[in-house]
DNA sequence: TTTCAATAGTCGAATGTTCAAGTAACGTGA
DNA sequence: TCACGTTACTTGAACATTCGACTATTGAAA
């Protein structure tokens, strides 16, 4: 390949557009003062609760002992619970507490909202393409 | 917009295919041991040289205050040195020194490799057509 | 000219993240 | 059933990043 311009490598537009997207969503959670990482496991326990450490690590992006210690946060903080998993007592299921499910009722619709944002700057059905071109990548 | 599962949101794409090519590169840069933002620094230098401090870190997406301590390690390491902008004094350009630039040489390529297998991996002109449309969602 | 807001970069403290090691539970094969 | 490798999670120390305050310089307006 000819020597191409850092710009135009997609390695690093993707790198540039994932940062410009993070700054986004903080933006927009930070009226209520949420850590991006916070929502982001609250969205993975809204799609499927109980979930347990492993799984939300892996489904958030985050590194398990990172995770632990933003479970910890979350917990004194009222918004999630554990609970050992009667199955298999090393797995440690996390919950959403009270406060956690009200916290993500004021801000559910955040990332939807982003979403929608980014199909409408794509005009006709380039979105979907684009989903499917990323798909390919995956993995 | 129907609810959307997490895994076909966009962002989400665009953050897991990030992560992973970062694991990526990371991987391919572990022989020589550098970091990622070292190979990325030396990238823009490569690029044009000499560089402000501002700029590298726009380029690199580093924020300004992590830029400061990144450069004073490569310093360090004898493979950048400082110069003060005659032009504006606030302003402190950045060069490669000689085992930056045998650095970079031993490593240049690394990242052309990864955009090379990218876009292998797409078949035809997708690679090109990606590019089409992450280059609408860039600003 | 002098003043003042804006820009460029750095510093140290606070905060976050990761690594490597440790504990506990599980499951398989002898 | 017991020994042993594997898996799940946590811990504390090392490391990296960010925030806010600071210095120095510039450019522009009074």
């Amino acid at each position: 390949m000819a020597q191409m311009r850092m710009k135009d490598q997609l390695a690093y537009m993707i790198a540039s557009i994932n940062r410009q997207l993070e700054a986004e969503l903080e933006e927009r959670l930070r009226p209520g003062g949420v850590p991006i990482e916070q929502y982001r496991i609250l969205e993975v326990l809204d799609a499927s609760e109980p979930a347990a450490m492993g799984e939300i690590a892996t489904q958030s992006l985050i590194e398990a002992p990172t995770l632990t210690k933003i479970i910890d946060k979350m917990v004194a903080e009222g918004l999630v619970y554990r609970a050992p998993d009667p199955n298999d007592r090393r797995r440690v299921l996390i919950l959403t507490a009270p406060g956690g499910k009200a916290l993500f009722k004021r801000l559910r619709g955040v990332s939807s909202a982003q979403e929608q944002r980014i199909v409408d700057l794509l005009e006709g059905d380039k979105a979907a393409k684009l989903r499917d071109l990323l798909k390919e990548l995956i993995q």
